[in-house]
DNA sequence: CGTGCCCTTGAAGATCTTCAAACGCAGTGG
DNA sequence: CCACTGCGTTTGAAGATCTTCAAGGGCACG
């Protein structure tokens, strides 16, 4: 861990600035901010931060990801979301409660800005716009999960996996031929935590969907073919036509 | 729909002085704050608020209760909380989306108190104090749903429903002979929503535990005989015997 | 070239839903 | 006062959905 150098900070004054925590606050602001951060590499293997261990830190990731997970009574891991460039992770941790509500995996090359509670704590006292902001961003994290709530209470597994897919396309989709990547190692494991269902449920659903042309689908990797494909079966309509997706 | 007599201003103090979203702010504001409340009557098997619709009004429970649900694709009712009296509703609907995110149903007689999201707006950008209780509030709300989205995607749906029941007895629990009574019009149907199953399984269910002593139940109504017993169902413990719950 | 990890597939069975029928209590109106 | 009626509840039976367990395949990496 390294105090965050003058050179770095033009970078991180852009990442800041356009994420959702950040965004809008003066610029001798965010160069305090940016001062008062810490910078990790993180690494493989080892959790960032640890369920029901005590919040020190908040976290912004500057480059690669962050997979939030939570453990059941029996051990299961269920995936609360994953956590991209520029997005916060352990605001509940720091804003509310005293320790952190899930474990946090790094992705290999992940590179987080980290603030103590209790800077975290002054900058928001400090700096009003702030924690509209932080209002905001949890706010949104709310209804976010409220809605997979939903989801998970009401829907079938295949809903949900097209659901859960969809979703990853949004967030971590790229262009390929022949359809959209999800670029990120993505297991039938992890999309299993993601949807309340066991990886064979979701190794059965994708071999479904390839057979049907919808997905394409190897080891840790899945493109999605015909994304209308996977929208009619997580709004429940009827299956679309091959055809349907030329745009 | 009326504007706040002075009369009534000594109770509505106490009740949001009370409130986890006002409590700690200075009494100057809090007299501000009431006094741009309206207070309404909910009519009975009229909503509140309706989600979907775009939020105009935030809200805080003055006496009786009200039901936050959301609607299913398919139609199926999920119940997201209850709100009792000082608790705060459609908090999300003003601090970030433009829409509601759920229904709002009240209980017969409930009384509530209304700010216009303009007006709480307002009051946010006025009173720092007042962000940060809001941030804690929603912040903690998330850490709660988290919590249950976990649950509902790794427990069974007993585990569930006792973990429901304990909720309700904290929430509504009240002294009986022989148990804590369940407070509230509570129907198999609203725990079927609560817990994401169906109203036959918790019928089953609620007759099992029957037969074991540890609850009664009736027409909308349920008392906990054996809290002890329904904690072992919920954190999955081998079954307590009928003496484990004396004090 | 082996070894580990992820994935696939089948078969059996647990869990839960769905559907149907009927019960019983509460409130209503005769 | 009583029958009627509505609604929440109970229970059985059938079956859908999903999990669990077992066995084996295949790819990547050392």
């Amino acid at each position: 861990m390294a105090a965050v150098g003058p050179s770095a900070d033009v970078q991180l004054l852009d990442l800041l600035g356009a994420s959702q925590l950040f965004h809008g606050v003066e610029r001798e602001v965010l160069a305090e901010v940016v001062a008062r951060a810490r910078e990790q590499r993180a690494e493989a293997d080892r959790a960032v931060f640890t369920e029901g261990e005590p919040a020190a830190w908040f976290c912004v990731v500057v480059t690669g990801r962050l997979k939030l997970t939570q453990l059941g009574l029996d051990g299961t891991e269920v995936i609360l979301r994953f956590v991209g460039p520029g997005e916060a992770a352990a605001a509940l941790a720091v804003f509310e409660g005293a320790v952190y509500p899930a474990t946090a995996w790094a992705e290999r090359g992940t590179r987080t800005l980290l603030w103590s509670r209790e800077t975290m704590q002054a900058l928001l006292r400090a700096h009003p716009a702030l924690a509209l902001n932080a209002l905001e961003l949890v706010s949104g994290r709310l209804r976010e999960v409220q809605e997979r709530f939903r989801e998970l209470a009401t829907e079938r597994v295949a809903q949900r996996i097209a659901r859960a897919l969809l979703r990853l396309v949004r967030q971590a989709g790229r262009k390929v031929e022949g359809g959209v990547l999800i670029d990120m190692p993505l297991s039938r494991q992890d999309l299993a935590a993601m949807t309340g269902t066991t990886l064979f449920t979701v190794s059965r659903v994708l071999s479904e969907w390839e057979s049907q042309g919808i997905v394409e689908s190897a080891r840790e990797r899945v493109v999605v073919k015909r994304p209308h494909g996977l929208v009619a079966l997580a709004e429940d309509l009827p299956p679309s036509q091959p055809g349907d997706d030329r745009q």
